[in-house]
DNA sequence: CTCAGGCGTTAAAACGTTTCAACATCGAGG
DNA sequence: CCTCGATGTTGAAACGTTTTAACGCCTGAG
């Protein structure tokens, strides 16, 4: 609709050339200050908008880095993201955000798309473990809550087991001996390394492997945490679990609702430990005993070692932060006055 | 790094020109199979990627619109961000998600950067009503879940006083005679318009203004809702009211943690609706009656909306939903036997 | 045998910027 | 007076596509 003024209209109404123009929009140093007053004046009055598709065509890079995200519905990603547009807004990057929504096929068209955009680098939580997709094509790619297996890329993680061995060893203090274990599907690699240190709690105690029931859910939703709440109640009393440890805080929440429906009280019939610490977790009528991960900064790191990956001497490397025990009342000792 | 094969180097690697390449890549009906099959081959060969930048300047079109959300963290947003995205997706069109954190200076930010991205057409929920920051300058713009007041464009919002009317008129059936509205700050429009259909309500019921008592908070997070239960358990039990509606689900999150936490029970001491129904709402350990906006459809008509800005003989329209009120544990009726 | 017309392909001109080498201009040092 | 370097500005060549008008070829009709 607009003429579509351009940097030549610019020019030419300040009386200079276009390469004064451009030199004004990106090294204002080196224009004299009259000149450049006059410029600045022209683009005011003409509403010139720099166009980034040539900029870009011409220099050959776009200011831009994505982040493909698992579940942008998700308090855990949308934190993450969070930090990644902070760290990127430093840096002077916009910041793409795409949501594969679990997806691989949705995650390879972003992907595509991405790289015709000719963006500066990629983050990506992927959807499956094994991300052969990600054809390396020459733009960098660091894997977020992901560990690379091979040393082909950066990669930023929480310790997974460690965080299961947290949350179990609480538990196991606290005095229970009988714990269920509630996630799935364990084809996800998150939920099989705090499975992972659920045992190895249970190991360091001196306790048999089998004082852990482990109820394998579909995915990592509200209503599962809800499913697995009746089948926990419908076990008899005296193989009942007194304490749970749920794969995150989403399944953690539906197992407190359905506690509550039921009739029972949380922490005395059963104390709960979720994952993640999103907000939602100390917002619960029970406020929830979580295992908090980095969120903020796991996204902010990613972001920061992507943008080292163009540097000459560039070696991948492979940032695993340590998750932490936040304890509330969901996992409060009884009282014994 | 990579030598950046382009459209030049597949067309000498399959022997035609470089106008074949782009047709086959654009026009594939208009190129004869035996080439097309040719230009396909050497594409796969040398791994080649349109580049966008040089596509978009030469073209002026962009294929990706961009919605600049207020608060990626509230799941409010982040459904309707998805029935945006699944309308630019059916449109091919890529969707460039944006947050401004109620932030206006990134807002301004974010829209600069989008105009010089010559985007084709931006969704947007302004940080401040007014919104008189967003220069046209050429791009599309759609107003989302805020009703444009002039006519200088499209918005797509929901009807906020039928809303509280709703809401209000539930409490009211249920037998409540003291309500309190907890919600704020005042300034922004929805609260009000809330509130209004609250006091409208009460009229239809034949009942007196100051059978609402109004709490003001700070904002529309979880921790304000928290405080407003205080405060409203601090009021003489012979004021107190019975019921509380609330401006958003999370207040009403907050409202019921607090009501727990003090011994009252909800809704026998207090019943609660909230608004937006969330998916924690539903999962809350009393589920939570609220008010459901058709969150993707709102975000799925404003891209619609935004795609028609081009045609010819567009006129800016105004959609309006209506909201439905969800009834769920948290507003029951006291059994009577 | 010629010619019209359809089909598939192509050469070349954009698109709006950045960048590089070259070019003035001027003051200072020899 | 000449040279030199510093400072500021510029012309023109890219960047990798899309697009338009023109082109050559072939077929079938006259």
């Amino acid at each position: 609709m607009k003429p579509s003024v351009g940097i030549r209209d610019v020019a030419q109404h300040a009386g200079v050339s276009n390469a004064t123009v451009s030199n004004v929009l990106n090294r204002p140093d080196v224009v004299a200050p009259a000149t450049r007053q006059r410029v600045l004046a022209a683009i005011e009055e003409l509403g010139f908008v720099r166009n980034e598709s040539a900029r870009q065509l011409r220099a050959g890079r776009s200011r831009v880095i994505a982040y493909v995200v698992l579940d942008a519905a998700n308090p855990f990603f949308t934190d993450v993201a969070r930090g990644v547009e902070d760290a990127a807004r430093e840096a002077g990057l916009a910041l793409f955000l795409c949501n594969s929504a679990s997806d691989d096929g949705r995650e390879r068209e972003y992907l595509e798309l991405l790289h015709e955009q000719r963006v500066e680098g990629i983050l990506i939580t992927p959807v499956d473990a094994e991300c052969a997709q990600i054809a390396e094509r020459g733009t960098p790619v660091v894997l977020v809550d992901r560990e690379a297996t091979d040393g082909t890329r950066c990669s930023v993680a929480v310790d997974d087991v460690l965080g299961g061995e947290l949350a179990v060893t609480h538990l196991i203090e606290n005095g229970h001996t009988r714990i269920a274990m509630v996630g799935g599907p364990l084809s996800i690699q998150q939920v099989r390394d705090r499975r992972e240190g659920a045992m190895r709690a249970l190991t360091n105690a001196g306790l048999p492997a089998d004082a852990l029931t482990f109820l394998e859910t579909k995915s990592l939703q509200v209503a599962e945490g809800r499913g697995a709440g009746e089948r926990l109640v419908g076990l008899p009393a005296s193989r009942r679990p007194t304490a749970a440890f749920c794969a995150n805080d989403l399944l953690a929440l539906g197992l407190l609702q359905s506690m509550t429906q039921q009739g029972l009280r949380v922490p005395d019939d059963l104390a709960v430990v979720g994952y993640d610490d999103i907000e939602f977790a100390a917002a619960a009528a029970v406020p929830l005993t979580s295992v908090r991960q980095p969120r903020e900064q796991l996204g902010r790191t990613a972001a920061q070692l992507l943008l080292t990956e163009n540097e000459p001497d560039h070696e991948h490397r492979h940032v695993k932060f340590q998750p932490e025990l936040v304890v509330r009342a969901s996992t409060a000792v009884k009282r014994r006055a």
